[in-house]
DNA sequence: TCGAGTGTTGTAAACGTTTACAGTGAATGC
DNA sequence: GCATTCACTGTAAACGTTTACAACACTCGA
């Protein structure tokens, strides 16, 4: 099967060109003449190339999701989000992986070569360079992640400041008094963020006791081997406030292999709330960083850039909210008595403090 | 910033158009026109125009993926498989969810557009008017998944008749004897495959008693009520085969909740080797089928089939492997001396005798 | 000195659309 | 009956590339 052009519809209905086209695409046309340029395409097959229509058009229906690293739940959460805004709105969405060939410089150096007509960009860290390229780029972008004021560009960012308050402010709240920060390398964005908002957190508890330790990785066995060295020091924190879920999920897991109960003896948080912390018993506690949030409101953005190039920048700050679960309750509380995870309704204090 | 055309760089360097394409695609040319219109081109910031290029060329160097439902764990495993692949071909991936606006076949029917080169379909059925739209399309299509012969299309299927086996062999070896089979769906092209794989298997075991039944969903809370209507009935069966892993952790949940131990009283086991399996205490036994691989090879195929569009079809079938856990283990073995699982080497049966 | 050969360049067509513009015929107003 | 409007249609240009083909200049051998 070949193509068929527009122009073998127009011979076939015996009309020019230029009417065949009309006809289709709902301009000004005779009632004759569309009924037999439609009946002619529907004879041969014909379906506008999408190809030639961008180039006349110039506009390609297209939006790129870039990020690192597909495959990390968040992410993919947010593109979960991305792609339905973006498919309702009739556009195709193009995965771009700054992780395997290219970087986020690369990426963005490409939006000139006009395969799309804006992209959501989740940079891995943010350069003098990348900056620049954003700055040049004639391609409309959003930027999921932190950014200097002076770029101008619409942002969309969680709110990590407030996510560890809620953590830590419900800790105090059960009881808690001495608490350890389990976070990832501290040399990425997540890492840093997280690392500044539990400083601040704990800074509003003077009570507390509170200090900050290093996991190799955001993984599970880095979470592991970090907890269960905190866990053997003495005295023993009685709370471990994870910078994710894995990170969480491998603390649960040290301390049971040293024979703790969680929440008895050490309540643990992560943050995410990924599917895994309703998994774990006990239900792993977790600040969701609104995800699927943040991926819908940066295609609204960048949809609505799209229709109004001159618009001025939005900055967008997602609200946190915390998902209490058994990993973290009073130690008074019986943690038997949390029912069945799958079937709780988790408790959801969704802050209204956070910036809007 | 407007658009640099290739006529501007070529009015600039004082040469043809002609002479500018061909000196920047490394064509015939001189050396002093390579050198100014090299020059000319930095100096205008000049890229190429992906969609020009493409009419000209009949390529995008895009090709697209279409699934049902992204976010599925199992989906997304073959789509970072997938994107690797294509990424590292010099192709985009554009991500067509099936679910939202369009079905398959209006996925399939759109491929005529040309927005790209190639697809990789992941079908949720597979209907007569969904094959007659495969036959006719100019695109080429790889799809994963079941497909009846006629169809003359690459395919890439997982095996669900060795996996079931390689888990009802394991649970035999194990010493288990009455077996269950908590399906979901079983009108799903999965359920379907994975109910006969589980009658085929326990055919082959004609002491062991065994029967299925059907959960609501492939989901936790499913799998949760499924299972628990199956161990209250008498006699209690002393194993349970469920037919993805999240039915599952539900069924680990459902007897956990009924104070049995797993798996003394009872052994269960998953399909799909999720993160979930090796998350939950104790680990579960699942069998993996592939996705990563099958993902790999739906892409190799579709790029092998794009520089030779008329060679035979081919049909891969990936071999699963099972991953055996604690959740499975003999009653006479400790549960307890199961390893923390992160640091467990989990034992991987890979299975030989899977068609290739 | 001329012809053939070689290496480079320019002209123009082509990819498949959309659309500005001019042109056609019929209907209408005077 | 003629001019004006109107609704529609066709011609051709344009989007930004690549490339077939012809033209050119130059070298070399006879």
């Amino acid at each position: 099967m070949v193509r068929v052009t527009i122009t073998q519809v127009a011979v076939h209905a015996g009309v020019s060109v230029a009417s065949a086209s009309r006809a289709l695409n709902g301009q000004i046309a005779s009632a004759k003449t569309i009924a037999k340029v439609q009946q002619a395409a529907e004879e041969l097959g014909y379906v506008a190339d999408a190809t030639a229509q961008s180039l006349k058009l110039g506009r390609t229906n297209q939006l790129a999701y870039a990020v690192a690293d597909i495959g990390n739940p968040v992410y993919v959460e947010m593109m979960t989000a991305i792609e339905r805004v973006v498919s309702a709105s009739g556009y195709r969405l193009v995965l771009s992986s700054t992780g395997t060939s290219s970087s986020s410089v690369d990426v963005v150096r490409d939006l000139g070569r006009g395969y799309v007509d804006g992209m959501i960009l989740s940079p891995l860290r943010v350069t003098d360079e990348l900056l620049a390229a954003l700055a040049k780029t004639p391609t409309p972008v959003v930027v999921l992640g932190r950014l200097p004021d002076s770029a101008k560009l619409d942002t969309v960012r969680a709110d990590s400041i407030t996510a560890m308050r809620l953590l830590v402010d419900h800790l105090v709240e059960e009881g808690r008094g001495d608490v350890v920060f389990v976070n990832g390398p501290s040399d990425t964005t997540p890492g840093a963020l997280r690392r500044d908002g539990f400083a601040a957190a704990v800074a509003a508890h003077p009570a507390i006791s509170a200090r900050s330790v290093g996991a190799d990785d955001f993984t599970i066995a880095a979470g592991y081997a970090a907890a269960l060295q905190v866990l053997q020091e003495r005295p023993r924190p009685d709370a471990i406030v994870a910078a994710n879920d894995l990170i969480g999920i491998g603390s649960i897991q040290a301390a049971t292999d040293l024979g703790l109960t969680v929440p008895g003896d050490i309540a643990i948080t992560g943050v995410d709330n990924t599917e895994l912390a309703g998994v774990i018993r006990p239900g792993l506690t977790s600040v969701d960083l609104g995800a699927e949030e943040r991926g819908r409101v940066a295609a609204q953005l960048l949809l609505a850039r799209i229709v109004e190039p001159n618009r001025p920048a939005h900055t967008v700050t997602v609200a946190p909210s915390l998902v209490v679960r058994g990993s973290s309750l009073a130690r008074s509380q019986d943690p038997a008595a949390s029912p069945p995870s799958h079937r709780t309704e988790a408790i959801d204090f969704n802050d209204e403090r956070a910036a809007r």
